[in-house]
DNA sequence: ACCGGCCATCTTGTATACTAGTACTTGACA
DNA sequence: TGTCAAGTACTAGTATACAAGATGGCCGGT
Protein backbone atom coordinates (compact mmCIF):
# COMPACT_ATOMS: atom_id res chain seq x y z
CA UNK A 1 0.00 0.00 0.00
CA UNK A 2 1.18 3.32 -0.93
CA UNK A 3 0.45 6.23 1.00
CA UNK A 4 0.49 9.79 0.75
CA UNK A 5 0.16 12.57 3.33
CA UNK A 6 -2.39 13.12 5.55
CA UNK A 7 -4.08 16.20 5.16
CA UNK A 8 -4.40 18.49 8.37
CA UNK A 9 -7.73 19.27 8.25
CA UNK A 10 -9.26 15.56 6.76
CA UNK A 11 -10.57 12.74 9.06
CA UNK A 12 -9.36 9.86 9.63
CA UNK A 13 -11.97 8.06 7.75
CA UNK A 14 -11.67 10.69 4.68
CA UNK A 15 -8.23 9.78 5.01
CA UNK A 16 -8.27 5.77 4.85
CA UNK A 17 -10.51 5.92 2.22
CA UNK A 18 -9.05 8.22 -0.29
CA UNK A 19 -5.91 6.31 0.09
CA UNK A 20 -7.85 3.49 -0.46
CA UNK A 21 -9.51 4.85 -3.52
CA UNK A 22 -6.09 5.88 -4.85
CA UNK A 23 -4.29 2.19 -4.14
CA UNK A 24 -6.95 0.66 -5.89
CA UNK A 25 -7.39 2.64 -9.26
CA UNK A 26 -3.56 2.36 -9.34
CA UNK A 27 -3.19 -1.28 -8.69
CA UNK A 28 -1.56 -0.98 -5.68
CA UNK A 29 -3.96 -3.34 -3.96
CA UNK A 30 -4.61 -5.69 -6.51
CA UNK A 31 -7.92 -6.94 -7.62
CA UNK A 32 -8.73 -10.09 -5.86
CA UNK A 33 -5.87 -9.34 -2.95
CA UNK A 34 -7.17 -9.90 0.56
CA UNK A 35 -7.74 -6.46 3.05
CA UNK A 36 -7.23 -6.63 7.02
CA UNK A 37 -9.12 -4.84 8.73
CA UNK A 38 -5.74 -4.74 11.36
CA UNK A 39 -3.30 -4.65 8.94
CA UNK A 40 -4.35 -1.69 6.76
CA UNK A 41 -5.12 0.45 10.12
CA UNK A 42 -1.88 -0.17 11.29
CA UNK A 43 -0.09 1.16 7.52
CA UNK A 44 -2.37 4.01 8.24
CA UNK A 45 -1.64 4.79 11.73
CA UNK A 46 -5.66 4.64 12.53
CA UNK A 47 -7.81 2.44 14.32
CA UNK A 48 -10.31 -0.15 13.26
CA UNK A 49 -12.98 2.22 13.03
CA UNK A 50 -12.27 4.57 10.74
CA UNK A 51 -10.93 1.79 8.15
CA UNK A 52 -13.58 0.24 8.59
CA UNK A 53 -16.29 2.69 7.31
CA UNK A 54 -13.88 3.25 5.00
CA UNK A 55 -14.33 0.04 3.78
CA UNK A 56 -17.90 -0.45 3.80
CA UNK A 57 -18.62 2.68 2.06
CA UNK A 58 -16.15 1.06 -0.95
CA UNK A 59 -18.07 -2.16 -0.65
CA UNK A 60 -21.38 -0.06 -1.43
CA UNK A 61 -20.37 0.38 -4.99
CA UNK A 62 -19.30 -3.13 -5.02
CA UNK A 63 -15.41 -2.54 -5.29
CA UNK A 64 -14.58 -4.21 -2.02
CA UNK A 65 -16.51 -7.36 -0.96
CA UNK A 66 -16.93 -7.97 2.55
CA UNK A 67 -17.56 -11.39 4.14
CA UNK A 68 -18.06 -11.10 7.80
CA UNK A 69 -15.78 -13.25 9.28
CA UNK A 70 -13.94 -14.75 6.55
CA UNK A 71 -12.31 -10.97 5.18
CA UNK A 72 -12.34 -8.58 2.81
CA UNK A 73 -11.13 -8.56 -1.10
CA UNK A 74 -10.72 -5.95 -3.48
CA UNK A 75 -13.14 -6.83 -6.16
CA UNK A 76 -12.02 -8.61 -8.85
CA UNK A 77 -12.61 -6.79 -12.54
CA UNK A 78 -16.54 -7.58 -13.40
CA UNK A 79 -16.70 -5.89 -17.13
CA UNK A 80 -20.46 -6.03 -16.34
CA UNK A 81 -20.21 -3.26 -13.65
CA UNK A 82 -17.42 -1.57 -15.69
CA UNK A 83 -19.99 -1.42 -17.92
CA UNK A 84 -22.83 -0.40 -16.30
CA UNK A 85 -20.89 2.16 -14.65
CA UNK A 86 -20.04 3.29 -17.88
CA UNK A 87 -23.85 3.17 -18.70
CA UNK A 88 -24.98 5.10 -16.09
CA UNK A 89 -22.92 8.25 -16.93
CA UNK A 90 -23.66 8.28 -19.99
CA UNK A 91 -27.19 8.39 -19.22
CA UNK A 92 -27.00 10.76 -16.68
CA UNK A 93 -24.27 13.30 -18.30
CA UNK A 94 -26.36 13.62 -21.38
CA UNK A 95 -29.79 14.29 -20.16
CA UNK A 96 -27.49 16.84 -18.07
CA UNK A 97 -25.65 18.23 -20.84
CA UNK A 98 -29.10 18.26 -22.79
CA UNK A 99 -30.34 20.34 -19.62
CA UNK A 100 -27.61 22.79 -19.20
CA UNK A 101 -28.20 24.20 -23.01
CA UNK A 102 -31.41 25.40 -21.80
CA UNK A 103 -30.20 26.81 -18.28
CA UNK A 104 -26.43 28.05 -18.50
CA UNK A 105 -25.83 31.39 -17.90
CA UNK A 106 -22.92 33.56 -19.09
CA UNK A 107 -20.96 33.08 -16.03
CA UNK A 108 -21.42 28.89 -16.51
CA UNK A 109 -20.17 29.03 -20.09
CA UNK A 110 -17.28 31.54 -19.55
CA UNK A 111 -15.87 28.91 -16.87
CA UNK A 112 -16.41 25.85 -18.65
CA UNK A 113 -14.19 28.01 -21.35
CA UNK A 114 -11.65 28.31 -19.11
CA UNK A 115 -11.61 25.20 -18.29
CA UNK A 116 -10.67 24.48 -21.92
CA UNK A 117 -8.30 26.89 -22.01
CA UNK A 118 -6.70 25.28 -19.49
CA UNK A 119 -6.95 22.01 -20.34
CA UNK A 120 -4.76 23.22 -23.42
CA UNK A 121 -2.51 24.87 -21.42
CA UNK A 122 -1.59 21.66 -19.33
CA UNK A 123 -1.62 19.59 -22.38
CA UNK A 124 1.61 21.14 -23.73
CA UNK A 125 2.96 21.17 -20.10
CA UNK A 126 2.48 17.98 -20.21
CA UNK A 127 1.02 17.70 -16.94
CA UNK A 128 -1.24 14.54 -16.92
CA UNK A 129 -2.45 14.95 -13.52
CA UNK A 130 -3.87 18.64 -13.40
CA UNK A 131 -5.32 17.41 -17.27
CA UNK A 132 -7.11 14.39 -15.11
CA UNK A 133 -8.44 17.00 -12.51
CA UNK A 134 -9.31 19.53 -15.18
CA UNK A 135 -11.55 16.43 -17.06
CA UNK A 136 -13.45 15.57 -13.78
CA UNK A 137 -14.09 19.52 -12.76
CA UNK A 138 -15.44 20.14 -16.36
CA UNK A 139 -17.76 17.29 -15.97
CA UNK A 140 -18.67 18.46 -12.58
CA UNK A 141 -19.31 21.60 -13.60
CA UNK A 142 -22.18 20.65 -15.91
CA UNK A 143 -24.38 18.87 -13.08
CA UNK A 144 -23.44 21.86 -10.79
CA UNK A 145 -25.07 24.33 -12.85
CA UNK A 146 -28.11 22.37 -13.21
CA UNK A 147 -28.14 21.73 -9.87
CA UNK A 148 -27.30 18.10 -9.52
CA UNK A 149 -24.91 18.11 -7.42
CA UNK A 150 -26.18 15.36 -5.72
CA UNK A 151 -26.25 13.10 -8.66
CA UNK A 152 -22.92 13.91 -9.49
CA UNK A 153 -21.67 12.67 -6.37
CA UNK A 154 -23.55 9.23 -6.28
CA UNK A 155 -22.56 8.48 -10.08
CA UNK A 156 -18.89 9.62 -8.84
CA UNK A 157 -18.83 6.89 -6.22
CA UNK A 158 -19.57 4.41 -8.76
CA UNK A 159 -16.94 5.61 -11.28
CA UNK A 160 -14.39 3.89 -9.70
CA UNK A 161 -14.68 0.65 -11.33
CA UNK A 162 -13.89 2.81 -14.56
CA UNK A 163 -11.06 4.46 -13.26
CA UNK A 164 -9.48 1.25 -12.81
CA UNK A 165 -9.82 0.09 -15.59
CA UNK A 166 -8.60 3.45 -17.48
CA UNK A 167 -5.26 3.66 -15.58
CA UNK A 168 -4.56 -0.24 -16.92
CA UNK A 169 -5.04 0.77 -20.46
CA UNK A 170 -1.50 2.16 -20.50
CA UNK A 171 -1.74 5.39 -22.99
CA UNK A 172 -3.50 8.56 -21.77
CA UNK A 173 -3.07 9.04 -25.11
CA UNK A 174 -7.23 10.19 -25.44
CA UNK A 175 -5.73 13.28 -23.87
CA UNK A 176 -6.01 15.57 -27.30
CA UNK A 177 -9.36 13.73 -28.31
CA UNK A 178 -10.78 14.46 -24.58
CA UNK A 179 -9.94 18.21 -24.86
CA UNK A 180 -11.32 18.36 -28.47
CA UNK A 181 -14.92 16.46 -27.11
CA UNK A 182 -15.13 19.03 -24.74
CA UNK A 183 -14.88 22.06 -27.07
CA UNK A 184 -17.24 20.57 -28.99
CA UNK A 185 -19.35 20.29 -26.25
CA UNK A 186 -19.27 23.81 -25.20
CA UNK A 187 -19.70 25.15 -28.76
CA UNK A 188 -22.93 23.20 -28.77
CA UNK A 189 -24.04 24.42 -25.63
CA UNK A 190 -23.17 27.72 -26.25
CA UNK A 191 -25.63 27.53 -29.82
CA UNK A 192 -28.28 25.50 -27.60
CA UNK A 193 -28.19 22.51 -29.37
CA UNK A 194 -29.23 20.16 -26.50
CA UNK A 195 -29.63 17.23 -29.41
CA UNK A 196 -26.28 18.04 -30.25
CA UNK A 197 -24.41 17.98 -27.23
CA UNK A 198 -26.10 15.13 -25.96
CA UNK A 199 -24.77 13.26 -29.01
CA UNK A 200 -21.45 14.86 -28.41
CA UNK A 201 -21.02 13.88 -24.73
CA UNK A 202 -22.30 9.82 -25.29
CA UNK A 203 -19.90 9.78 -27.80
CA UNK A 204 -17.01 11.40 -25.81
CA UNK A 205 -18.05 8.54 -22.86
CA UNK A 206 -17.89 5.81 -25.61
CA UNK A 207 -14.23 6.26 -26.09
CA UNK A 208 -14.11 5.03 -22.23
CA UNK A 209 -14.85 1.26 -23.65
CA UNK A 210 -11.78 -0.27 -23.53
CA UNK A 211 -11.03 -2.97 -25.22
CA UNK A 212 -11.35 -6.07 -22.56
CA UNK A 213 -9.99 -8.84 -24.11
CA UNK A 214 -6.41 -6.73 -24.57
CA UNK A 215 -6.69 -6.33 -20.86
CA UNK A 216 -7.52 -9.72 -19.73
CA UNK A 217 -4.65 -11.25 -21.90
CA UNK A 218 -2.28 -8.43 -20.34
CA UNK A 219 -3.76 -8.98 -16.69
CA UNK A 220 -4.95 -12.57 -16.13
CA UNK A 221 -6.06 -12.93 -12.84
CA UNK A 222 -7.50 -9.76 -12.29
CA UNK A 223 -10.71 -10.66 -13.86
CA UNK A 224 -13.80 -12.23 -12.59
CA UNK B 1 -39.22 6.36 17.15
CA UNK B 2 -40.76 3.27 16.24
CA UNK B 3 -39.65 0.23 16.11
CA UNK B 4 -40.24 -2.86 15.05
CA UNK B 5 -38.89 -6.48 15.08
CA UNK B 6 -35.34 -7.28 14.23
CA UNK B 7 -35.27 -10.14 10.99
CA UNK B 8 -33.18 -12.91 13.11
CA UNK B 9 -30.55 -12.75 10.12
CA UNK B 10 -29.65 -9.05 9.42
CA UNK B 11 -26.85 -7.30 11.26
CA UNK B 12 -27.15 -4.06 13.83
CA UNK B 13 -26.46 -2.07 11.20
CA UNK B 14 -28.43 -3.07 8.74
CA UNK B 15 -31.23 -3.22 11.58
CA UNK B 16 -30.49 0.80 12.52
CA UNK B 17 -30.66 1.70 8.80
CA UNK B 18 -33.81 0.00 8.53
CA UNK B 19 -35.36 1.67 11.30
CA UNK B 20 -34.06 5.11 11.10
CA UNK B 21 -34.82 4.91 7.19
CA UNK B 22 -38.83 3.62 8.09
CA UNK B 23 -39.15 6.64 10.80
CA UNK B 24 -37.13 9.47 8.48
CA UNK B 25 -39.71 8.43 5.80
CA UNK B 26 -43.21 8.02 7.92
CA UNK B 27 -42.03 11.47 9.93
CA UNK B 28 -41.98 9.56 12.83
CA UNK B 29 -38.62 11.45 13.18
CA UNK B 30 -39.51 14.69 11.51
CA UNK B 31 -37.57 16.85 9.04
CA UNK B 32 -35.26 19.41 11.18
CA UNK B 33 -34.95 17.18 14.76
CA UNK B 34 -32.06 16.10 16.85
CA UNK B 35 -30.90 13.08 16.41
CA UNK B 36 -28.53 11.53 19.21
CA UNK B 37 -26.27 8.69 18.56
CA UNK B 38 -26.73 7.98 22.59
CA UNK B 39 -30.37 8.16 22.56
CA UNK B 40 -30.98 6.01 19.14
CA UNK B 41 -28.54 3.46 20.31
CA UNK B 42 -30.35 3.00 23.53
CA UNK B 43 -33.60 3.36 22.22
CA UNK B 44 -32.53 0.17 19.53
CA UNK B 45 -30.74 -1.62 22.66
CA UNK B 46 -27.32 -1.12 20.01
CA UNK B 47 -24.21 0.04 20.77
CA UNK B 48 -23.20 3.48 18.96
CA UNK B 49 -21.00 1.61 16.62
CA UNK B 50 -23.90 0.45 14.54
CA UNK B 51 -26.35 2.89 14.62
CA UNK B 52 -23.15 5.44 13.88
CA UNK B 53 -22.81 3.34 10.99
CA UNK B 54 -25.82 4.06 9.57
CA UNK B 55 -26.36 7.11 9.95
CA UNK B 56 -22.99 8.02 8.14
CA UNK B 57 -24.82 6.15 5.40
CA UNK B 58 -27.97 7.74 5.38
CA UNK B 59 -25.59 11.71 5.19
CA UNK B 60 -24.36 10.52 2.04
CA UNK B 61 -27.20 11.44 0.30
CA UNK B 62 -28.19 14.27 2.27
CA UNK B 63 -31.00 12.69 4.18
CA UNK B 64 -29.29 13.35 7.26
CA UNK B 65 -26.67 15.80 8.58
CA UNK B 66 -23.84 15.15 10.62
CA UNK B 67 -21.89 17.93 12.18
CA UNK B 68 -18.81 16.77 14.06
CA UNK B 69 -19.29 17.87 17.85
CA UNK B 70 -22.53 19.40 17.42
CA UNK B 71 -24.81 16.91 16.36
CA UNK B 72 -27.22 15.50 13.97
CA UNK B 73 -30.64 16.43 12.38
CA UNK B 74 -33.01 15.13 9.95
CA UNK B 75 -32.75 17.52 7.11
CA UNK B 76 -35.31 20.08 6.51
CA UNK B 77 -36.95 19.10 3.02
CA UNK B 78 -35.52 20.40 0.25
CA UNK B 79 -37.22 20.62 -3.04
CA UNK B 80 -34.18 21.27 -4.93
CA UNK B 81 -33.05 17.71 -3.82
CA UNK B 82 -36.57 15.93 -4.52
CA UNK B 83 -36.40 16.86 -7.55
CA UNK B 84 -33.00 15.65 -8.09
CA UNK B 85 -33.97 12.80 -7.02
CA UNK B 86 -37.33 12.56 -9.61
CA UNK B 87 -34.87 14.00 -12.52
CA UNK B 88 -32.42 10.89 -11.62
CA UNK B 89 -35.00 8.30 -11.35
CA UNK B 90 -36.62 9.50 -14.49
CA UNK B 91 -33.61 9.64 -16.07
CA UNK B 92 -32.43 6.28 -15.76
CA UNK B 93 -35.71 4.54 -16.03
CA UNK B 94 -36.42 6.16 -18.98
CA UNK B 95 -33.12 4.28 -20.63
CA UNK B 96 -32.97 1.19 -18.79
CA UNK B 97 -36.87 0.60 -20.16
CA UNK B 98 -35.99 1.42 -23.45
CA UNK B 99 -32.85 -0.32 -23.16
CA UNK B 100 -35.38 -3.68 -21.67
CA UNK B 101 -37.18 -3.97 -25.34
CA UNK B 102 -34.15 -4.63 -26.57
CA UNK B 103 -33.35 -7.25 -24.22
CA UNK B 104 -36.24 -8.97 -22.74
CA UNK B 105 -36.92 -12.21 -22.50
CA UNK B 106 -39.89 -14.04 -22.55
CA UNK B 107 -39.32 -15.03 -18.88
CA UNK B 108 -38.87 -11.74 -18.39
CA UNK B 109 -42.30 -10.31 -19.89
CA UNK B 110 -44.30 -12.96 -17.96
CA UNK B 111 -42.26 -11.80 -14.70
CA UNK B 112 -43.67 -8.17 -15.13
CA UNK B 113 -47.38 -9.67 -16.53
CA UNK B 114 -47.43 -11.55 -13.22
CA UNK B 115 -46.46 -8.53 -11.17
CA UNK B 116 -48.55 -6.17 -12.46
CA UNK B 117 -51.74 -9.28 -12.14
CA UNK B 118 -50.62 -9.20 -8.71
CA UNK B 119 -50.97 -5.19 -8.85
CA UNK B 120 -54.61 -5.52 -9.34
CA UNK B 121 -55.51 -8.12 -6.77
CA UNK B 122 -53.51 -6.78 -4.06
CA UNK B 123 -55.86 -3.36 -5.62
CA UNK B 124 -59.02 -4.87 -4.62
CA UNK B 125 -58.26 -6.26 -1.58
CA UNK B 126 -56.90 -2.85 -0.33
CA UNK B 127 -53.50 -3.53 0.26
CA UNK B 128 -51.57 -0.58 -0.09
CA UNK B 129 -48.22 -1.92 1.77
CA UNK B 130 -48.31 -4.84 -0.64
CA UNK B 131 -48.83 -2.55 -3.41
CA UNK B 132 -45.87 -0.13 -2.70
CA UNK B 133 -43.72 -2.93 -2.48
CA UNK B 134 -45.25 -4.23 -6.12
CA UNK B 135 -45.08 -1.00 -7.22
CA UNK B 136 -41.08 -1.07 -5.99
CA UNK B 137 -40.13 -4.63 -7.36
CA UNK B 138 -41.98 -3.94 -10.33
CA UNK B 139 -39.05 -1.58 -11.37
CA UNK B 140 -36.04 -3.27 -9.79
CA UNK B 141 -37.11 -6.20 -12.28
CA UNK B 142 -36.85 -3.83 -15.44
CA UNK B 143 -33.12 -3.09 -14.07
CA UNK B 144 -32.31 -6.90 -13.31
CA UNK B 145 -33.34 -7.86 -16.31
CA UNK B 146 -30.83 -5.47 -18.02
CA UNK B 147 -28.67 -6.28 -15.56
CA UNK B 148 -28.05 -3.09 -14.26
CA UNK B 149 -28.73 -4.26 -10.43
CA UNK B 150 -25.79 -1.91 -9.17
CA UNK B 151 -27.17 1.25 -10.71
CA UNK B 152 -30.78 0.71 -9.10
CA UNK B 153 -29.17 0.04 -5.81
CA UNK B 154 -27.81 3.51 -6.06
CA UNK B 155 -30.58 5.06 -7.17
CA UNK B 156 -32.50 3.40 -4.69
CA UNK B 157 -30.33 5.21 -2.16
CA UNK B 158 -31.18 8.66 -3.08
CA UNK B 159 -34.87 7.97 -3.47
CA UNK B 160 -35.53 8.43 -0.16
CA UNK B 161 -36.33 12.06 -0.49
CA UNK B 162 -39.24 11.62 -3.01
CA UNK B 163 -40.22 8.65 -0.54
CA UNK B 164 -41.30 11.03 2.44
CA UNK B 165 -42.34 13.46 -0.02
CA UNK B 166 -44.91 10.82 -1.56
CA UNK B 167 -46.04 9.82 2.34
CA UNK B 168 -47.00 13.62 2.99
CA UNK B 169 -49.56 13.84 0.55
CA UNK B 170 -52.43 11.91 1.95
CA UNK B 171 -53.72 9.59 -0.41
CA UNK B 172 -52.20 6.99 -2.76
CA UNK B 173 -55.26 7.54 -4.65
CA UNK B 174 -52.75 7.05 -7.66
CA UNK B 175 -52.84 3.32 -6.92
CA UNK B 176 -55.14 3.01 -9.95
CA UNK B 177 -53.02 5.52 -12.17
CA UNK B 178 -50.06 3.64 -11.40
CA UNK B 179 -50.89 -0.03 -12.33
CA UNK B 180 -52.30 1.18 -15.66
CA UNK B 181 -48.94 2.87 -16.05
CA UNK B 182 -47.68 -0.29 -15.48
CA UNK B 183 -49.53 -1.93 -17.91
CA UNK B 184 -48.94 0.24 -20.34
CA UNK B 185 -45.48 -0.20 -20.13
CA UNK B 186 -45.46 -3.70 -20.09
CA UNK B 187 -47.16 -3.39 -23.43
CA UNK B 188 -44.98 -1.34 -24.92
CA UNK B 189 -41.79 -3.34 -24.02
CA UNK B 190 -43.71 -6.87 -25.67
CA UNK B 191 -44.24 -4.74 -29.18
CA UNK B 192 -40.52 -3.40 -28.70
CA UNK B 193 -41.49 -0.16 -29.07
CA UNK B 194 -37.92 1.64 -27.15
CA UNK B 195 -39.31 5.29 -27.41
CA UNK B 196 -42.84 5.05 -26.08
CA UNK B 197 -41.53 2.89 -23.35
CA UNK B 198 -39.43 5.48 -22.76
CA UNK B 199 -41.83 7.90 -22.79
CA UNK B 200 -44.58 6.08 -20.80
CA UNK B 201 -41.74 5.55 -18.18
CA UNK B 202 -41.22 9.45 -17.80
CA UNK B 203 -44.99 10.32 -18.02
CA UNK B 204 -45.29 7.61 -14.99
CA UNK B 205 -42.64 9.16 -12.89
CA UNK B 206 -44.13 12.68 -13.80
CA UNK B 207 -47.20 11.99 -11.39
CA UNK B 208 -44.75 11.96 -8.45
CA UNK B 209 -44.12 15.72 -8.94
CA UNK B 210 -46.06 16.51 -5.85
CA UNK B 211 -47.09 19.87 -5.41
CA UNK B 212 -44.70 21.52 -3.09
CA UNK B 213 -47.04 24.72 -2.29
CA UNK B 214 -49.53 22.75 -0.58
CA UNK B 215 -47.04 20.49 1.35
CA UNK B 216 -45.59 23.71 2.15
CA UNK B 217 -48.50 25.23 3.41
CA UNK B 218 -49.78 21.97 5.73
CA UNK B 219 -46.24 21.56 7.04
CA UNK B 220 -44.55 24.91 7.61
CA UNK B 221 -41.29 24.16 9.73
CA UNK B 222 -40.52 20.86 7.45
CA UNK B 223 -39.02 22.61 4.35
CA UNK B 224 -35.54 24.30 3.98
C1' DA C 1 -2.40 -44.02 5.58
C1' DC C 2 -6.43 -41.66 6.47
C1' DC C 3 -10.08 -39.61 8.81
C1' DG C 4 -12.17 -36.85 12.62
C1' DG C 5 -12.25 -33.70 16.21
C1' DC C 6 -10.04 -30.16 18.87
C1' DC C 7 -7.54 -25.95 19.20
C1' DA C 8 -5.07 -21.82 17.99
C1' DT C 9 -5.60 -18.01 15.14
C1' DC C 10 -7.50 -15.54 11.91
C1' DT C 11 -11.68 -12.61 10.44
C1' DT C 12 -15.56 -8.94 10.98
C1' DG C 13 -19.34 -7.22 14.21
C1' DT C 14 -20.33 -4.93 18.35
C1' DA C 15 -19.68 -2.70 22.78
C1' DT C 16 -17.30 0.44 25.49
C1' DA C 17 -13.76 3.89 26.82
C1' DC C 18 -11.47 7.91 25.83
C1' DT C 19 -10.53 12.49 23.34
C1' DA C 20 -11.42 16.86 21.81
C1' DG C 21 -14.44 20.33 20.54
C1' DT C 22 -19.03 22.93 21.02
C1' DA C 23 -22.58 25.33 23.49
C1' DC C 24 -25.06 26.55 27.19
C1' DT C 25 -25.58 27.56 32.13
C1' DT C 26 -24.38 29.64 36.15
C1' DG C 27 -22.45 32.79 39.06
C1' DA C 28 -19.27 36.29 40.35
C1' DC C 29 -17.77 40.77 39.40
C1' DA C 30 -17.93 45.38 37.35
C1' DT D 1 -28.15 45.06 35.23
C1' DG D 2 -24.89 43.52 32.03
C1' DT D 3 -20.82 40.88 30.93
C1' DC D 4 -17.47 37.63 30.96
C1' DA D 5 -15.43 33.34 32.57
C1' DA D 6 -15.36 28.86 34.42
C1' DG D 7 -17.71 24.75 34.59
C1' DT D 8 -20.80 21.29 32.90
C1' DA D 9 -23.07 18.49 29.84
C1' DC D 10 -23.58 17.47 25.57
C1' DT D 11 -21.62 16.12 20.68
C1' DA D 12 -18.98 13.12 17.06
C1' DG D 13 -14.33 10.96 16.10
C1' DT D 14 -11.26 7.57 17.45
C1' DA D 15 -9.13 3.80 20.01
C1' DT D 16 -9.53 -0.43 22.19
C1' DA D 17 -11.72 -4.57 24.19
C1' DC D 18 -14.56 -8.31 23.60
C1' DA D 19 -17.70 -11.67 21.11
C1' DA D 20 -18.69 -15.00 17.76
C1' DG D 21 -17.95 -17.29 13.61
C1' DA D 22 -14.68 -19.26 9.98
C1' DT D 23 -10.42 -21.60 8.83
C1' DG D 24 -6.71 -24.55 8.77
C1' DG D 25 -3.35 -27.29 11.05
C1' DC D 26 -2.20 -30.75 14.19
C1' DC D 27 -2.67 -34.79 16.69
C1' DG D 28 -4.62 -38.97 18.02
C1' DG D 29 -7.33 -42.93 16.93
C1' DT D 30 -8.73 -46.31 13.69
Amino acid sequence: MRLTERYSKETGREYALRMLKDNIIHLDLIPGSMLSENELSSEMHLSRTPVREALIELSKVGIVEIYPQKGSVVSLIDYKLVEEARFMRSVLEGAVVELACKVATEEDITGLLENVKLQEFYLENRSSQKLLELDDEFHQMLFHMTSKDQIYQLMDSITIHFDRIRSMSLEAVKDLKTISDHQAIVEAIIAKDGDGAKMLMEKHLSRYKIDEEALRSRYPGYFK
